[in-house]
DNA sequence: CGGGGCTTTGACACGCCTCAACGATTGTGG
DNA sequence: CCACAATCGTTGAGGCGTGTCAAAGCCCCG
């Protein structure tokens, strides 16, 4: 399970949005000498709720899925994980929800202890993690927002922007350059997961944002934004 | 604005809950000398999206829920705070959402900036503020399976649980402690909007709920739990 | 006694779900 | 290289749950 490959923190790609973003030389040493990686196959679960999770971990590359399914089976996905996110709960030795991954995933792991040993030294990652997890909480009632007030429609395009946004995050690019094309890192229905709808549904919205020229599409998975306003018109954003 | 009245933190009746609740005597002293307390009258904004916010804040005594609304007006509400709730976010100066009283209130505040100053120096109060925030990302999230995919009576069946958790919670009795009338702190519009639905929706499914002897009801506002097992059935949980 | 705000209830409409069939793509084995 | 199956996505027809609109009830307070 422990991968051998070691990358130095300092050439790590994820360095600058990951918890150990604001750690100087000497903490980043410290964290060279504690963590380990771990690659993960695309539909393994990191973790499982109630069950007791060993380790924190960060994304470096793939993609992962947040999720609870109710009693009867009903199932929705409540966080999309991307590479530089942070998995896991110092403090709290169990999860509330499934974690899946949804591609082959490298992480950057950390005993639990370690990292709760590191959290009561070091101020930059207490303070980081502070702010990730205000930002996700944030991001979380976005979405509540989300769910609870927008149309079909609605939600498939504040989706498509969602990702949009997220991927000039991560490649340092603004916002609004948009020529470029879009990797959907979800199936329909996990889609539908996240959007609380059917993936029937979320397939008839994405053709209607084709017809209506606010995207163009190449296959399924691959859209281009088109009409950058438009979109943003149609998410009630 | 600032009101008069000093409580010593030894006395507060939020102490073991609050952010402040792993601070040592010392701590508390130095708390003691930079907070200060303000009331709200009910419907009031404590702030606005986008808006400065020069002060946090934890709620002493009443109701306030984070809202947002959407351009076109559609509102929703997607938290509801406490007493012991924390409120705003240290390294931000501009909140994401609306927060507004919804009965006369009491805040215990700090200057941001005092704040901020203090999370560099107490693990204590990091380590809490940590806590709560990774709780209420749990919640939201809990909360957004609830609007993805739960129906309009299981919203309502939740809604009633959850509040009876908090309220066993804060008054530190067993969840089972059935016999005790609920005091329901929103309209029905309020709820609706915090259960992606209408207040007509809701009010039926409260109806429903009675008729199924789920709950008894004493006015529109103040509820009975009746059968326990039942509501949680309902509540799909 | 009357007015205003909130809640309840009813009738009807509409958006999304359900069920079903078809299409596109990919990988496999003959 | 093609036949075939498996998986995923798209499209269509019809039903159901929740929204919309409307009216009446309840309660507090003037």
């Amino acid at each position: 399970m422990v991968d051998g490959t070691r990358t130095s923190c300092q050439r790590c790609p994820i360095r600058h949005n990951a918890v150990c973003c604001l750690c100087d030389e000497r903490e980043l040493a410290f964290l060279d000498r504690i963590k380990s990686y771990r690659t993960v196959a695309n539909g393994e679960y990191l973790g499982r709720a109630n069950q007791r999770m060993s380790h924190v971990s960060t994304i470096v590359s793939g993609v992962a899925l947040i999720t609870r399914s109710l009693p009867d089976g009903r199932q929705s996905n409540v966080g999309l994980l991307l590479p530089s996110d942070f998995i896991g709960r110092p403090g709290r030795s169990r999860s509330v929800f499934d974690i899946r991954a949804r591609s082959e995933l490298l992480l950057c792991c950390f005993q639990r202890q370690d990292f709760e040993a590191l959290l009561q030294r070091s101020l930059h990652v207490n303070r980081r993690l502070l702010e990730i997890t205000m930002d996700e909480l944030d991001a979380a009632r976005l979405w509540m927002s989300v769910l609870g007030r927008k149309t079909s429609s609605e939600r498939v395009a504040s989706f498509i922007l969602f990702l949009f946004a997220n991927n000039a995050r991560l490649n340092e690019r603004r916002v609004r350059d948009v020529d470029q094309k879009l990797w959907i890192p979800l199936s329909r229905l996990d889609m539908a997961e996240f959007l609380g709808l059917t993936l029937e549904t979320v397939s008839r919205r994405m053709s209607e944002l084709r017809r209506d020229r606010l995207i163009d599409c190449f296959g399924p998975r691959v859209v281009r934004v088109r009409d950058y306003a438009g979109l943003v018109q149609a998410a009630a954003a």
